[in-house]
RNA sequence: GGCGAUGUAGCUCAGUUGGUUAGAGCAUGCGGCUCAUAUCCGCAGCGUCCGGGGUUCAAGUCCCUGCAUCGCCA
């Protein structure tokens, strides 16, 4: 029995199309998740759209629209966007899903009932404009900095969940569980937020501000805020309570956010679980942000990168591989269009697409595509050439996908790639080719340069999927009837069964030309 | 204002518990090969490892301090 593997991104909020931002985070779950599937764990993958919330109002407004069709028009758009980069999700939820209101009502009314949520009266500054409070330092002299008028001291009564009575279980819980928040640069600034006393958190909007939401079991005039709807996506998403997939995947729980959720999922998110009973999730991952040729990436600026542009210009695979390839998980990156064709031209196209095709040009030339019986003398002097090599970049990869390290797994297979090619260089197989006594030798070389193609195909799987599936049933495997090819089947040397007549090779990646 | 992170080749970054001439990829220059997508391979150059002080036989690595950038909090 192997371990379950659950993975989720955040869901994302339907304010706006999907950006560079989101892409990344979905296609790293994706890659993590495919990654386990080379293993042979039992996987479930969420993504999905948050929908609830006063933005939601404000936007649909804008456009003319009531918040339900505007939510269902902008949640389409992530899910027209996902299959383009081959995103493999098991469930794409959605907050007004029926199921996960459900389970939200539930939630409220079991914290409610064990007297961690109180009603309470509280007084602030109040802009009618904005339709929120503020904090005295918000203010401009005194002032709403959006509308310059002077917010009115109201009274307003909300429901409040009482967080701080679990802080010290949460500091304790984080101390037992050193590896729970990644990077730890991140588990540090939890870590320090909550060196300072928690406060309760406010966890309802009267609706006379606000309807579209979830309405509280237990007081009828006010409606859930956001936060408290929308991480419970997590486990209503899993059939919670008494769903399978909830008793299977949820004990294995790894969500993966960008920094500036940081909070919610770091610290409400933990105890509104604590405070319901459920156990802890297992792993939070934080990544940073993608700049956009070296500054923040802003509507305003106009720099906003549009995934559906750059998947119809530069491919899926191209994407996923660069995308992996140039953060490094949990800091910020920077995107541009340069270093993005640098990277395909020079580690698709150069490195491994030219590497694919002169050892299949090779093949065909002096096998006419039949994969050739291998002497057992030679395959022991040729074979460990290649064979630990792969060995040494099959562990390193593993071990850093297993952490989410996805450029250092990214950069293991890469340096295998370039003692692929360092091999033919060293072998020359033109000049055994030209020698009837080395024979022997030329199918060794051959045989085991298409092992170690196969070793690579194996490995880029999760990161490119489509790219991998070209080059294993280039290879004589039958990608029909299989997705993926195993971690074990990968690592097995030689596997290639002699014998087998093989297709000819197509250009994987073709060169991106600059014009000048 | 408080706390923290980062600062290493033109660019992006690696550098374990301090230990020999500081590394990789890309870019640049030169050379080689011809199987291949004008690709690949080899060689070379370039660094006051942010500045200053200290500990040590020895510091990019530890301590103090200053500067810069960034983050979190107030």
């Amino acid at each position: 029995m192997t371990t379950p593997f659950y993975i989720t991104t955040p869901i994302y909020y339907v304010n706006a199309k999907p950006h560079l931002g989101h892409t990344y985070t979905t296609i790293a779950a994706d890659v993590a998740r495919r990654f386990y599937m080379l293993l042979e764990q039992d996987t479930f993958f969420l993504t999905g759209t948050d929908e609830h919330g006063d933005k939601i109002v404000k936007a649909a407004e804008g456009k003319n629209q009531d918040p339900s069709s505007y939510a269902n028009q902008i949640s389409q758009l992530f899910r027209d966007l996902w299959p383009k980069y081959n995103i493999s999700y098991d469930r794409f939820i959605r907050t007004t899903d029926p199921d996960h209101i459900a389970v939200v009502e539930k939630i409220l009314q079991q914290i409610y009932d064990s007297g961690d949520i109180y009603f309470s009266e509280y007084e602030g500054l109040y802009c009618y404009g904005c339709e929120r409070f503020y904090n005295r330092r918000e203010l401009v002299e005194g002032k709403c900095p959006d509308h310059g008028t002077e917010p009115e001291l109201i009274k307003e009564s909300n429901y409040f969940f009482r967080m701080s009575r679990y802080q010290d279980w949460l500091i304790q819980h984080l101390t037992d569980h050193p590896e729970m928040i990644q990077p730890e640069r991140y588990r540090n600034e939890v870590l320090s937020f909550l060196r300072e006393p928690l406060e309760d958190l406010c966890i309802s909007r009267p609706k006379t501000r606000l309807t579209w939401g979830i309405t509280l079991p237990f007081d009828p005039d006010y409606v859930t805020y956001v936060w408290f709807d929308a991480l419970i996506n997590y486990i209503s998403a899993l059939g919670y309570p008494e769903g399978e997939d909830f008793k299977k995947f949820w004990p294995q729980a790894r969500h993966i956010v960008a920094k500036d959720i940081l909070k919610p999922h770091g610290i409400y998110w933990p105890i509104m679980l604590k405070a319901a009973g459920i156990d802890a999730y297992k792993h939070l991952y934080v990544h940073g942000y993608w700049n956009v040729d070296e500054s923040k990436m802003s509507k305003s600026l106009g720099n906003v990168i549009d995934p559906y542009y750059l998947q119809e210009t530069y491919g899926t695979d191209a994407i996923r591989f660069f995308l992996m390839r140039d953060m490094t998980f949990g800091l910020d990156a920077n995107f541009s269009e340069e270093t993005l064709i640098q990277r395909i031209n020079s580690d698709l196209a150069n490195d491994l697409g030219n590497l694919f095709s002169r050892v299949l040009g090779m093949f065909h030339k002096y096998f006419k595509g039949v994969v050739p019986e291998v002497d057992a003398v030679m395959q022991a002097k040729v074979g460990p050439e290649l064979s630990v090599p792969a060995q040494t970049a099959i562990n390193a990869y593993q071990s850093e996908m297993e952490v989410f390290h996805f450029h250092k797994a990214t950069v293991a297979v890469w340096e295998y790639i370039s003692c692929m090619n360092k091999f033919v260089d060293t072998a020359a197989p033109w000049e055994l080719a030209k020698r009837p006594d080395e024979k022997q030798r030329l199918e060794a070389v051959i045989y085991n340069l298409l092992e170690g193609l196969r070793v690579i195909a194996g490995l880029l799987y999760p990161m490119m999927p489509d790219t991998a599936r070209t080059m294993l049933s280039h290879l004589g495997f039958d990608m029909e009837t299989n997705e993926y090819l195993p971690i074990g089947a990968i690592k097995q040397w030689p596997a290639l069964a002699s014998g087998a007549k093989l297709p000819k090779a197509i250009s994987l990646f073709p060169r991106i030309e600059v014009k000048k």
